[in-house]
DNA sequence: GCTCGACTTGACCGTTTGGTCAGGTTTTAC
DNA sequence: GTAAAACCTGACCAAACGGTCAAGTCGAGC
């Protein structure tokens, strides 16, 4: 399943041409530098010729691949979204609840852990309005959600979950798992660790799992 | 209490001179756009003639009262820290657990509705691996977030709270109340509402104080 | 109303930015 | 082997950037 986000593309790629070898690892190298520049400073804070050496090759060649920045940017968050919203996808309303949320959890979490620079690409991007993914949001995301959602409501319904409102337990699950992503310095300041450590990963895990589910406060 | 982050200003102002009406009105306009820009764009991506011109000055002007870019940044942070780490100094070890993380919780999101651009601000100069404010991270933060710690541990320890690591929980109360302000769009474009508007904004207090406080399980 | 310091500006500077282009090199197809 | 297409580069450009500066305006105190 797509997304339907339109990345832009179609430099070097006339049409839909065979793609070459060549093509396709440059292309891969440029994307996976790209990613890591755009996630650290955001659109315009992004510099094309760091991109450029981070992938090892002259400014030039870049943009012989990507037309321009916009391109770029767009074809990375292209990548991105589908890999980065597949989890909610998996959330299965035969499922028992806790099993359910609980992996749903975990997987966030390891995805944070595994592309921390998704993580704060995804952030940057709505915090700045979301210019580029505006109509992903509120179309594809929204559908999904949707759906999602009332697969929760559900649940409620037939007694398996407290009453809660389903879009604000999916969003404390977003926040939550992004968080140990987006925050990596600020965790890494207070605790020493960061979710790239796998005790500390299972850790957070755990906690995060327990708090939603169970809540801290003991039963009355 | 202050947080001992040096803002670095000092041009203008020659040493600690009384600072004129003049100079108090210009000041804090240039603070105030300078707060959305950084919040909006990041430091680097930060323009600042775009600040000046939201501030209705001339860049040369804007100049004279703060000397570079960075004095600015380094202005806008120190501003921001004190009223941004505030409520978790309330976090009171006499009271009552419940009615403690649920005034923390709603303190955290009313600040997000109050000053989202000072949220998103936190939220990408710690996404950069916080260049400015590293030292505050580690030094007066980090010892803030101990002492709160070893209060929750405290209220475990008398039973009043499930056993729950207070590092993680202390994350998800941040991340899950920050979320409203740093994903404002997203949120927007899934529910059609914002914390601005007081109903979105009570639901979503209810909602995360009760998910938080008591989970999502019912008791078994 | 004069003076001195605080305030404000536009013109300007060196650097960096995204992007173009002519021309050279390598790979591919026959 | 050779020709065409794909690949790659350095030189170059206009615009935008952060920042300086000389010169002018304004306002408070006398």
């Amino acid at each position: 399943m797509n997304t339907g986000f339109d990345s832009g593309q179609s430099e070097a790629t006339r049409g839909n041409g065979p793609a070459t070898k060549i093509q396709e690892k440059n292309r891969a190298k440029i994307l996976d530098a790209a990613f890591r520049e755009f996630a650290a400073f955001g659109y315009r804070g992004a510099r094309i010729e760091q991109i450029a050496a981070a992938a090892g090759m002259s400014k030039s060649n870049l943009l012989y691949y990507f037309g321009s920045k916009k391109a770029i940017y767009k074809a990375v968050l292209a990548d991105l979204l589908d890999t980065w919203l597949a989890p909610l996808r998996t959330l299965d309303p035969a499922g028992d609840p806790r099993e359910e949320l609980s992996a749903y959890i975990n997987q966030k979490i390891e995805l944070s852990a595994r592309y921390p620079e998704a993580s704060k690409l995804f952030a940057n991007e709505v915090m700045q309005g979301a210019p580029m993914i505006g109509d992903v949001l509120a179309g594809p995301l929204k559908a999904l959600v949707d759906e999602k959602a009332e697969v929760i409501r559900q649940w409620t319904a037939e007694g398996r979950l407290q009453a809660v409102d389903p879009y604000h337990l999916i969003f404390t699950i977003w926040a939550t798992t992004q968080h140990y992503a987006d925050f990596a310095t600020q965790i890494r300041a207070l605790t020493g660790h960061g979710i790239d450590e796998a005790g500390f990963r299972q850790e957070a895990e755990r906690s995060v799992a327990g708090i939603i589910l169970n809540g801290v406060l003991g039963r009355e």
